[in-house]
DNA sequence: AGCACGCCGACT
DNA sequence: GTCGGCGTGCTC
């Protein structure tokens, strides 16, 4: 009985969205495994496509004739059995195609690449070999893909037999290789060849010498020339003459912060615990013994020593022979945390970092794929991380909202891990100062087991917040980004030799172009959202599809040459702080200054070395840095992000506060933070002040429930976007119908309303929000609305479904 | 996604 | 009369 395989193919569609059948070719038999990547046949012509297989059957319900697989990408699976299930429910989950998920959970280097080419096979006219194929006999679809008139010429020729298009998928994913040598002989035969030689051939004598040493071993070549002095081309010589050859050895690539790493032998010891750690260690380390699925929630103030439960937890499942996970939000990922979980685990480490080079990530994941690593490190996506027989996952900072991935697949890695963990029977730890509300709450239900860490480890006080009003500053002092308070602190901090952290909060705040006379605003010609100013490649640049123009000299509707900029941008406050403090050495970092690779963590290791007094930046620096000679922690606009329409607003500038505060005085110097705001009267600031997070929550919750909102309704929200408006509106009102029609009368419907930023890279966005508590049928009716907007009447109409949305803009 | 098939308007 | 526009449907 041949077997047959189904495939889920790269085609990333609705219609496509499901395994197609293939056989099995007998020279395949073997190595069809579930989880391997495979090129299968798929429509007319000679189109090829990559694809998964996902199952082996006996048999099949279609009808149609089979095709075969044309070849297979991999001898092992990429996709483990755990992940192939969790592939499915993820699918499930975030109303995603399967290729999708499958694709998200690998490197992206094994995302093959498919191309088109167009081949000449008969006598073409002088215009097309010249003009077209520029005297070549093959061109790259991708090149002319956009130019129709040539386009059609093409088809032509296609149709007369002159040219044919041809598909090729290339995988990308390639092992490092360096150069080794390897004898081609052995002693005796190597022997006769010395005799051979003319008595002057030194090097060559000393080749002969060397390879016998070697006795058949692989070396490195570069190895070998270094340890026998010897040119490249006597080895060449030797290559010749049969004595020796070349072979590829694969190597992983060292990403630059590897270097450094110890050795297994001299790793760091654990640190003393407190009582609260060691019974947050206790109660995770029985459940990894016990192989229980349970969801921790460690909730301890800045400076608690999180890392170190985690830590020796890691250590105690790595001890029961299990391996571990620890996730931490991109933005924390430092080079700081990376290398005190490297001191404690040496090489069992594993990095998935956003910055390590495609190559770089590929390598960890085979290191991963293959048990060399045991410990995993990484941001989001790392939850997928090929580990078998994971005996602890940890999710730190777990309120993050980085943790939910904003494009499709919209996974929550929070969510992710629970699966893994209760597939893997292995607690989940969730670690915070300030848990969200959704996770805090089901510790107070009983769902997670809540730890906490209440004391700092040195029995520090929290570092006193002081609140500056703004309102009052700017009536006393004139419009400044600096009130005389943070000022004086300021100056203080500089002739005491001591450093400051200056965080701006860019949340919903950009510099934009303004002009006076008309009051006209300098925006994208794709989006509905005004341009920003750079002033480092001095441009003005749009956020949201990168659109970039040089910044203007006059006004584009007046002319008027009354043309400002408004706003505060990092760069602004650097301009600011220059002329109010001229001998402050200052660091800036934003996305501008840390955009080249290796930027962030140079511009850290600078201010660490106290080649600069104050540290000006963005969100970037609120979280989890540690620099024992700051004193003092400045928020230069605290709400911001207060005034946005989105209720996670008040919890966001709660957590921002509370982090950065913790960035003061983190060793045996008291610390100081102090806050500007125009609302020093919000409960979010107050509390953030008091360091008061079970006063927040309660009165968040309380809002909460008036309003409806999470955790009290769980929340949908569904997108649909067109070129022109009417259509994007009228494509949305035909889904209010369908849904009006199919929930429960206790679900919420909010909308249809055009999005906060209605036009996106030319594509008007409408949306609405669902909220309920409970509707069985809410999870077929969003498939089925998603499966109707492939039909007429919803042309060109993108949909997409955004399950437990992080904003509702 | 990419391609074929099929049905209507403006041209060699 | 045909060429080619795009709306529709299918891919194991």
């Amino acid at each position: 009985m041949p077997e047959l395989a189904q495939v889920v193919v790269d085609v990333p569609t609705m219609q496509t969205n499901q395994p197609y059948t293939y056989q099995i070719p007998p020279t395949l038999e073997k190595q069809i495994q579930v989880g391997v990547r495979v090129i299968v046949p798929f429509g007319n012509g000679r189109r090829t496509v990559q694809g998964f297989v996902v199952g082996i059957d006996q048999e099949t319900k279609y009808e149609g004739k089979l095709k075969p697989i044309q070849a297979i990408m991999d001898l092992q699976p990429v996709i483990s059995s755990e992940l192939m299930e969790l592939s499915k429910w993820l699918a499930d989950s975030t109303y995603s195609f399967w290729i999708s998920c499958l694709y998200t959970m690998l490197p992206s280097l094994l995302k093959a690449k498919t191309a088109r080419i167009i081949r000449i096979i008969d006598e073409v006219d002088e215009h097309v070999a010249f003009d077209i194929f520029h005297g070549k006999d093959e061109l790259e679809m991708t090149d002319v893909q956009d130019n129709p008139k040539i386009l059609s010429e093409l088809l032509k020729l296609q149709k007369a037999g002159k040219i044919a298009i041809e598909y090729q998928v290339e995988d990308r994913a390639h092992a490092k290789t360096v150069t080794g040598i390897r004898p081609r002989l052995n002693f005796e035969q190597l022997e006769d060849e010395r005799i051979s030689l003319h008595s002057n051939a030194h090097a060559q004598n000393r080749l002969i010498s060397y390879l016998q040493s070697l006795n058949g071993q692989t070396v490195k070549f570069k190895e070998a020339q270094r340890i026998t002095g010897l040119k490249p081309a006597t080895f060449n010589q030797g290559q010749k003459k049969g004595w020796l050859e070349k072979v590829p050895i694969e190597v992983y690539r060292q990403p630059l912060d590897m270097q450094g790493t110890p050795d297994d032998q001299h790793l760091a010891a654990p640190l003393t615990l407190n009582a609260d750690q060691e019974a947050a260690v206790n109660k995770i380390n029985h459940a990894i013994d016990d192989h229980a699925s349970q969801v921790f929630l460690l909730q301890g103030v800045t400076g608690s020593g999180k890392t170190e439960v985690y830590l020796q937890s890691i250590a105690n499942a790595l001890k029961q022979g299990k391996t571990a996970l620890m996730l931490v939000p991109e933005i924390s990922l430092t080079p700081q945390i990376v290398n005190r979980v490297r001191r404690r685990f040496g090489s069992k480490v594993a990095v998935l970092h956003s910055s390590l080079s495609n190559g770089e990530r590929y390598d960890e994941w085979r290191r991963i794929e293959r048990g060399e690593a045991q410990v995993v490190v990484g941001a989001r996506s790392a939850i997928f991380a090929p580990l078998k027989n994971i005996g602890l996952i940890v999710l730190d900072e777990e309120h993050e909202s980085s943790y939910k991935q904003d494009e499709s697949p919209r996974y929550h890695a929070r969510e992710v891990a629970k699966w893994r963990g209760k597939y893997n029977h292995a607690p989940v730890v969730l670690g915070s100062a300030t848990p969200s509300l959704e996770s805090r709450a089901r510790a107070v239900k009983n769902v997670y087991h809540l730890l906490r860490l209440p004391h700092r480890v040195n029995q520090q006080i929290l570092p006193p917040i002081n609140i500056v009003d703004m309102r009052d500053e700017v009536k006393k002092h004139g419009e400044s980004n600096f009130s005389q308070t943070l000022l004086g602190e300021l100056a203080d901090r500089l002739q005491k030799g001591e450093q400051s952290i200056l965080m701006l909060n860019r949340r919903g705040f950009s510099s934009f172009m303004m002009c006076r006379d008309c009051g006209a605003v300098l925006k994208c010609p794709n989006c509905d959202i005004s341009l920003t100013l750079h002033m480092d490649t001095r441009t003005m640049k749009c956020h949201y599809c990168g659109h970039e123009e040089p910044i203007p000299h006059e006004c584009p509707n007046c002319h008027s040459r009354q043309i400002r900029y408004y706003g505060t941008g990092t760069e602004k406050v650097e301009q600011e702080l220059h002329q109010l403090l001229p001998g402050a050495r200052i660091i800036r970092m934003d996305v501008d200054t840390t955009r080249r690779k290796g930027m962030h963590a140079k511009l850290l290791r600078q201010f660490g070395h106290h080649q600069a007094d104050i540290l000006l930046g963005t969100q970037m620096i609120a979280k989890g840095l540690d620099f024992p000679n700051v004193t003092l922690v400045g928020v230069l606009n605290a709400d911001t992000g207060l005034g946005l329409p989105d209720f996670r607003a008040s919890e966001r500038t709660f957590d921002l506060l509370s982090q950065v505060s913790g960035r003061a005085g983190r060793a045996n110097k008291q610390g100081k933070v102090i806050i500007q705001t125009y609302n020093p009267d919000h409960y979010a600031i107050q509390d953030a002040k008091e360091h008061n997070y079970e006063k927040f929550f309660k009165q968040e919750m309380m809002l909460r429930r008036q309003a409806g909102y999470p955790p009290y309704y769980y929340t949908v929200r569904l997108m649909a976007s067109h070129p022109e408006e009417a259509k994007a509106a009228g494509a949305m009102a035909k889904i209010y119908e369908q849904l009006k029609n199919g929930l429960s009368s206790s679900t919420i419907i909010l909308g249809p309303t055009p999005r906060a930023i209605a036009r996106m890279k030319r594509r008007y966005y409408y949306q609405i929000v669902i909220k309920y508590k409970k509707d069985p049928h809410l999870h077929q009716l969003l498939f089925d609305i998603l499966q109707n907007t492939q039909s007429r009447g919803f042309k060109d109409v993108q949909v997409s479904i955004d399950p437990d949305p992080q904003y509702f803009m």
